[in-house]
DNA sequence: GTGTAGTTTGAATCCTACG
DNA sequence: GCGTAGGATTCAAACTACA
């Protein structure tokens, strides 16, 4: 598969897989309007940490505290948000999706910007962590979610693509539920560099392949303006999906790159039915 | 157990086992600041209160089919919300801790006007529902959630209540997690007349006890500013609280005072523990 | 190779009393 | 208000070391 990078602009080329270092704002308003199929966002959560935290055996907690976090107050989030969803907004077809994570620090503001903006919620979906990180001094509950708002351009919208049966499927034949039991990313599948995590906050590659499947189809691109390493772009080669991966970050963007060389590539074995696919390399396929 | 019933005005009266029959905006400027203890508060997804809308400027709507786009809607719906969050902040003690609970229809836009207050929260905690109504048409995931947020009054509130051990001890010696799994409020504890539900979203009892359990102490005072048919006020007399609540729909109040006379008194058998109590009509107790 | 015990760590708005 | 010292505090899964 062939990706192509771009560095600020993007002006009159083709998106079809690519990775566009630059910031989301000055890329987006050069994209033509209603280019993308879906889009999954993972904006940046505006934690507040102001102490160190230490484990009750008095080791440090290795914390978010990245630059690209850091807002000076509520309003300067909010306008951010506005801006790039408003962006966002613009760049979707009619039909397309909005898929977006947060957690309480971040997510009723999102919500809130996104609704004034005219989108429509389809669901709120419930990440439920298999292994959340306890509540050390024992004065909260463990944090144990995160939350996926998932919505079209307006009300008006009917068409959007949702794989009910395929969802189906994945749950034992019975309706999928909004609440959705994943671990974190840990192992094999977390990028790490020198022993440390390449990403503080990579996502689960099966959170982002339920979430390509469930609202996308074979052929469709898919957009990540805060694309990190690439784990949306990984979920949507793995499934036939085009995408378009926005991300600031050089260091990021060259592991991003280096993964997505990496990934195995898939082929269509079964065309027509859209929905039997095996991995052209994977020996234990039952066709071969 | 002596429960005071009030019409509209409370002022210079004491609230203890009270049941408020009046408009939230009307009751709370009447009531003294940091009175109570603790709050739940079940408001409204939408802006038909009793057949009455409120202008983003807060006066009232006679007519339910005025024509509101959505930005109005959404405005008023944000006014209303500031407004009664802003009271119920005024009454709450210093230490107190608040507790709201909504849908993706209205929970992002309550969680931002509550930080914009101020407030600080300490999780969003997640009612997985065991048995949600199916999305008939199959064109959503199964919504099977509804969403809490717990916070205190601001940022440097430290001494609130929560009883972390007892928390643990419900959840096999393992610190508590905020995501919660409870049935729908169905059969017997389910209030109805001629057989339909009194209350269309009666919450379930055994939710409300885990959040008296988990954020208040015995003899506590506790507001519940929606009270519907009274369910915090149960939990609260099963477990020796106190409680103010209010509700404007006279034929909630109604069943609200008749539920409430037939709680079981629940009498302490133990003093100084603070602990350790036996129903009084629970021939089940190993004590007796 | 297997099994077991010990170690590490994850989007975290994580304490209290006293001077 | 702030700084500092004292003291109580964690769950699940993946990984490492070693028998």
């Amino acid at each position: 598969m062939k990706i192509t990078r771009f560095d600020k602009s993007v002006a009159g080329e083709s998106l079809l897989n690519s990775v566009i270092c630059a910031d989301v704002l000055e890329v987006l308003p050069q994209i033509e309007a209603e280019t993308f199929d879906m889009v999954f966002a993972d904006p940046p959560y505006n934690l507040q940490l102001k102490n160190e935290l230490y484990r009750p055996n008095l080791t440090k907690v290795d914390a978010v505290n990245d630059a690209w976090d850091q807002f000076s107050d509520f309003a300067a989030y909010d306008a951010f948000t506005e801006a790039w969803l408003a962006e966002v907004k613009r760049v979707m077809k009619p039909s397309a999706t909005l898929w977006v994570i947060g957690t309480y620090h971040n997510i009723f503001r999102v919500g809130k910007v996104l609704q004034d903006l005219g989108f429509w919620v389809l669901n709120d979906v419930v990440w439920v962590k298999a292994n959340p990180m306890p509540n050390f001094r024992g004065v909260r509950f463990t944090n144990a979610t995160e939350t996926l708002i998932w919505a079209v351009k307006d009300k008006s919208v009917k068409d959007y693509t949702f794989n009910y049966e395929l969802m189906k499927e994945f749950n034992d034949g019975k309706q999928m539920r909004s609440d959705w039991y994943f671990p974190l990313c840990r192992g094999e599948e977390r990028l790490t560099e020198d022993g440390k995590k390449v990403h503080s906050t990579q996502k689960p590659l099966a959170l982002l392949e339920r979430i390509v499947l469930a609202s996308s189809k074979e052929g469709d691109l898919i957009l990540d303006p805060f694309a990190g390493t690439g784990t949306t772009a990984h979920a949507a080669m793995k499934h036939h999906r085009s995408f378009c991966m926005i991300e600031v970050d050089e260091h990021y963007v060259q592991w991003m790159l280096r993964r997505l060389g990496d990934v195995p590539l898939t082929l269509p074995v079964a065309t027509g039915d859209g929905v039997k696919r095996e991995d052209a390399r994977d020996g234990s396929s039952p066709q071969e």
